[in-house]
RNA sequence: GCCCAUGUGGCUCAGGGGUAGAGCACACCCUUGGUAAGGGUGAGGUCGUGAGUUCGAGUCUCACCAUGGGCUCCA
């Protein structure tokens, strides 16, 4: 018999007289080895193999044990296994589902003709520990189509049966099973473990309706979603890092800082309390300072329009949905949910010349979308909002250049705002689009072409684009890596079409423009939101409600305190000064949770020195400096958009365990 | 829109058929205190809305509204 050859990492070989799994070559190299192995990684296949999986002559193997980060993946997928098996020993009448592998976790779909409460979940965690504890063995088999269906029938399971059909239909003969105890056997692909024991830990996280294959028309089934971790302590750390996320939500800094609010008479609608309208004012600044360096002009368009305009933008037909309509005086009306045919209009206002292009103008309306009512969410669904939006008309041999100027200004932009992590994807034709395919093409092609001679990386994501033309998404990842759409650049062959735009060329010949519709921040409050996420609610201090608080120690300084407030508000800083005769440590408590970024303490001894001592927000005490040079440090730090304190010396040691106290 | 949960003073929450409770915030008084909560007194609620059951409904039932977690969809 020939020798069957297995390459190690190390690119020792292991020879065999037969073709063996995974888990035979590590119990040729030792049994400790062999006890923890929960799968391989096969060539340079960056999939993990079941350890059960019989290797060819000359397969390149690296084993994945309970400790490589590799096993993350088979444990949550035997997890979602152990906890079909719970639900099920606890409540025999629920029918299994899927149940795969998603980040951070796992969940299962149920049938259940009962609903699950959270109480259900912690039966279902202690039923899982006692399945782990009984470390059953898990034993894949490979059944015929034929018995799988008659098996899963039997047992009433119809989502299996409709599984197992399609597996049918695509060819297969076989079917994998995996077994784990006596009683308890799902239809899988794999991979999963050895044994339930190799699990170490695992928790139920919460419940969820969700429809059988994603589609509103099928069946509501029951998700559980958990998670599982090759230790305690990486679940622990999990579930630390849930909280801390839930710390952040930005609808609890909102309330919290007094940023903004939401009433049940204008669902989904924020209202914006003074400091959070600092926040939305110190951004639009910013933007429209950088549509001056960039060559914007800025306008302002209607926000009703007659039903007519959004016919002839293909709006009506494709997004009928999400509109608001009126009727006053016999005619048809409509909030605009977009700028871009307001945007044609004006285009159209005056005759347009070659030189005129690029024709760049920007709008801050206040848009209106429609949207259901349960996908709303804080200030990252909203159903009014306002966009830093702007469309360029340009033609065609423009559009890399335009490309490239935005990618510069979102980047700038970006850096300004603490926030240089960000990919770009690419979203092309969907199923439901407008314009010809041609004209699809030469969008697509030019989107790339600009990305690769801009050398940026970029993924492409197909079908995603809108329904006038293609995109780049811009996905920021906030400091707790999740990522959120904020910037997109949309190319538009059709807007223009649909409006008949036209340009008089050089030739004296009449041309059609190319649109770009795009955005930075998306919309002030979806980035408000998330920023605010981001952050954690420490802003940068040009961003900051309020930028310096005042405290006195006794009422004997208040009239020193009012002299500096006025003067700092002269100065276009936002400072307060709490006049209540509470205690200093009380002011500065109050102070540090609303997150302002500079207390001014002030006692007899700043008083008679003219001087000020600075607090910073993380508790560092700065030595007493006189006012006038505290002031103008302070310009400094918020004109120039810092994001670090100009007063800052050192690392900031109290930050971590102020915020952790709190 | 669909499934599930929740809705009690400005905020966070207790109370689960017999005519509303706490802490914080707010007002006033005492305290004038140097870097994360000094003490006292007081005011504040048609218990999301509307029907129903009941002698009696925050409390039970139903409908609606809103919010939250998901599904689907998106800036």
């Amino acid at each position: 018999m020939s020798s069957v050859r297995i390459v190690l990492p190390d690119n020792s070989v292991k020879n065999f007289d037969h073709e063996p799994t995974v888990l035979e070559v590590a119990q040729s190299i030792g049994p400790r080895l062999a006890n923890d192995t929960v799968g391989g990684l096969i060539d340079d296949n960056p999939e993990v193999v079941d350890l059960r999986t019989k290797l060819k002559d000359g397969t390149r193997l690296k084993i994945v044990t309970t400790k490589s980060p590799e096993s993350l993946e088979v444990i949550r997928h035997s997890a979602a296994h152990l906890m079909a098996q719970a639900v099920q020993e606890l409540w025999p009448d629920v029918k299994v589902t899927i149940g795969p592998v998603i980040e951070d976790g796992f969940y299962y779909d149920f049938d259940s003709p009962r609903s699950f409460s959270p109480e259900d979940l912690e039966k279902i965690d202690k039923k899982m520990a006692e399945i782990l504890k009984r470390d059953d063995p898990v034993v894949r088999e490979d059944w015929p189509v034929e018995k799988a269906i008659s098996t899963f029938e039997k047992m009433g399971e119809r989502f299996k049966v409709e599984l197992i059909r399609e597996l049918e239909a695509k060819g297969e003969k076989t079917v994998g099973i995996y077994r784990q105890g006596e009683n308890w056997f799902d239809l899988c692909r794999g991979p999963h473990v050895q044994r339930m024991g190799q699990i170490a830990a695992t928790k139920t996280l919460s419940i969820a309706g969700a429809y059988w294959r994603g589609n509103e028309k099928n069946p509501q089934l029951q998700r559980i979603y958990a998670t599982a971790f090759n230790s305690k302590k990486d679940l622990e750390e999990y579930l630390k890092n849930l909280e801390e996320a839930k710390k952040r939500d930005h609808r609890k800094l909102g309330k919290d800082l007094g940023l903004f609010y939401f009433h049940q008479y204008a669902p989904a609608s924020p209202f914006f309390a003074p400091k959070g309208t600092v926040i939305y004012n110190q951004l639009q600044n910013f933007i429209r300072e950088k549509y001056i360096e960039y060559g914007y002009e800025e306008v302002i368009t209607p926000q009703m329009f007659d039903v007519d305009l959004f016919h002839q933008s293909g709006h009506y037909e494709n997004y009928r949905e999400n509109m608001y309509f009126s009727h006053v005086d016999d005619r048809d009306f409509s909030l605009k949910p977009m700028n871009c045919p307001a945007h044609c209009l004006l285009y159209q206002a005056e005759r347009k010349s070659y030189r005129d292009l690029p024709w760049r103008i920007a709008d801050f309306g206040r848009l209106h979308r429609y949207e259901r009512s349960g996908v709303v969410h804080g200030l990252t669904r909203v159903r009014t909002f306002c966009q830093d939006d702007a469309h360029i008309f340009c033609r065609v041999d423009q559009l890399q250049q335009e490309i490239g100027g935005f990618m510069k200004m979102l980047d700038e932009i970006y850096k300004t705002l603490g926030m240089s992590n960000y990919v770009i994807y690419l979203s092309t034709r969907p199923a439901q689009r407008m314009g010809a395919d041609e004209l699809w093409d030469k969008a697509e092609g030019a989107l790339e072409q600009a990305l690769k001679s801009l050398n940026l990386s970029y993924t492409i994501n197909p079908g995603d684009g809108a329904f006038y033309g293609p995109k780049l998404d811009i996905m920021f990842v906030d400091a707790l890596k999740r990522p959120w759409q904020l910037g997109t650049l949309q190319v538009d062959f059709n807007l223009p079409n649909a409006f008949q735009l036209g340009y008089v060329g050089e030739d004296n010949k009449e041309h059609r423009p190319v649109m770009l519709h795009r955005a930075i921040l998306g919309s002030l409050e979806r980035f408000i939101g998330v920023y605010l996420e981001h952050t954690s609610g420490h802003l940068p201090t040009w961003l900051a409600p309020v930028q310096v608080a005042l405290m006195t120690v006794t009422d004997r300084q208040l009239d020193y305190a009012r002299d500096l407030k006025n003067k700092l508000r002269e100065l276009g800083i936002r400072a307060s000064l709490d006049e209540r005769g509470e205690k200093l440590g009380y002011k500065i408590r109050e102070a540090q949770l609303q997150k302002i970024p500079y207390m001014l303490t002030l006692g007899d001894k700043e008083m008679q020195n003219q001087t000020v001592s600075v607090r910073l927000k993380g508790g560092q005490v700065l030595d007493a400096l006189p006012f006038a040079t505290f002031a103008e440090k302070l310009l400094i730090e918020i004109q120039e958009r810092r994001l670090e304190s100009v007063f800052q010396t050192g690392p900031n040691l109290n930050q971590e365990a102020h915020n952790s106290s709190v």
